[in-house]
DNA sequence: AAATATAATGAACGGTGTTCAGTAAATGCA
DNA sequence: TGCATTTACTGAACACCGTTCATTATATTT
């Protein structure tokens, strides 16, 4: 009985269709400005054949942010290939910063936004699970060589993330002007302040 | 010629009438679900009305802003107030992220929603300036004292607010369900994190 | 009291997310 | 094969949104 499975096949062609040209419209214009009329206009169907597929703009926000999260934790994958776990935590650190100055609106998406319609906040938890558990996988070899002053390695993870998530958010929402000047590279200076916190945080 | 200036006064009560209502509605409902209209309503004018003080609704939140810049400002001078500038420096960090715990609609209005309609984004610079302020003068003294790692002040200052900020804003999008244990009390987790981050970076 | 200047209105414009009765195409059954 | 039924899609309609502007009401000046 084939039919289905060839009926399951076009529906999940139809929901990828919707999401890569979501997706684009996201980076290219912003969430905000993205209307479901654009995207059903982009891919010339009509506004309420979106709406078979997904739920609500917010559940479009949703797929297109777990797809994001696999593209971040592609770069750690590729990236941070250090076999000292100190240094690899440092790849981290500087991948995760690079990812964000290198894809704004994408960051924008996956931690900044909030979805505005329904204020349900109850799906992060299973999104970007896979990216998280790279980073405390790290941290794990790192604290198992007592290479770092923490005890808590939930708090460890906590305290890094925030850290570079700090970095990243305030830079993306011009907080930075105020104290950086304005001639010096930002990824320069980001960088810096994520080795000088490495540096502070070894044991 | 006093009709100038009770004209002025009458134009700034209405000024502030408007904001008052919005700073209201903003809290209550975001700013996002937070129409001119509904303000209009509120304060029983008509929508065009809010257009004769305030451009836009950006500019709206932008005043809102102000205000709430005002209040972590005050909070700073009301709380820390320790004679050590190390200890001062502890006690600005988790008033900080207090603030962002016990006020989390104003913390998103003031440091984490992208005003949506111009993407313009010059107007932070002024904005919050003497608050920012205040965090530098302490760090001064704590770098002149050489309490601290730093080398560069502006770095040290970007580090700092990074890491409340990373903390207080992973938290106010859920991003911290993936590592802080449910039942942990989350002002007792953040608070720890900036204690053992000042350990860290202390000379 | 009349003329002028200021303040406020609210309908209208072009958008938004979302729904749903109606239509067209594909499938199951005889 | 032909017909009934399920499935896929449409696009007008609903209730909103931010913003503008001709018109009206109020206040000031002459």
């Amino acid at each position: 009985m084939g039919i289905a499975e060839r009926k399951e096949r076009v529906r999940e062609e139809m929901k990828q269709m919707i999401t890569t040209a979501a997706m684009k419209m996201f980076l290219e214009e912003g969430y905000a400005k993205t209307s479901i009329r654009n995207i059903a206009d982009s891919i010339e169907y009509s506004p309420g054949t979106i709406y078979l597929y997904y739920k609500d703009k917010d559940e479009l926000l949703y797929e297109v942010q777990r797809q994001a999260y696999g593209k971040l934790l592609e770069a750690f994958k590729a990236g941070a290939v250090s076999k000292d776990p100190l240094e690899r935590l440092e790849q981290l650190g500087k991948l995760y910063v690079a990812f964000g100055l290198d894809n704004p609106e994408l960051y924008d998406l996956m931690f900044i936004i909030r979805a505005p319609m329904n204020v349900d906040e109850k799906l992060h938890q299973s999104n970007g699970g896979d990216t998280f558990a790279f980073l405390v996988q790290c941290l794990e070899e790192c604290m198992k060589g007592n290479l770092l002053i923490f005890k808590d390695i939930q708090l460890a993870a906590l305290q890094i993330w925030s850290m570079v998530h700090g970095l990243v958010s305030l830079n993306l929402r011009c907080r930075l002007k105020i104290m950086v000047p304005v001639d010096e590279d930002i990824r320069f200076t980001l960088f810096r302040a994520v080795e000088e916190y490495l540096e502070a945080i070894r044991a």
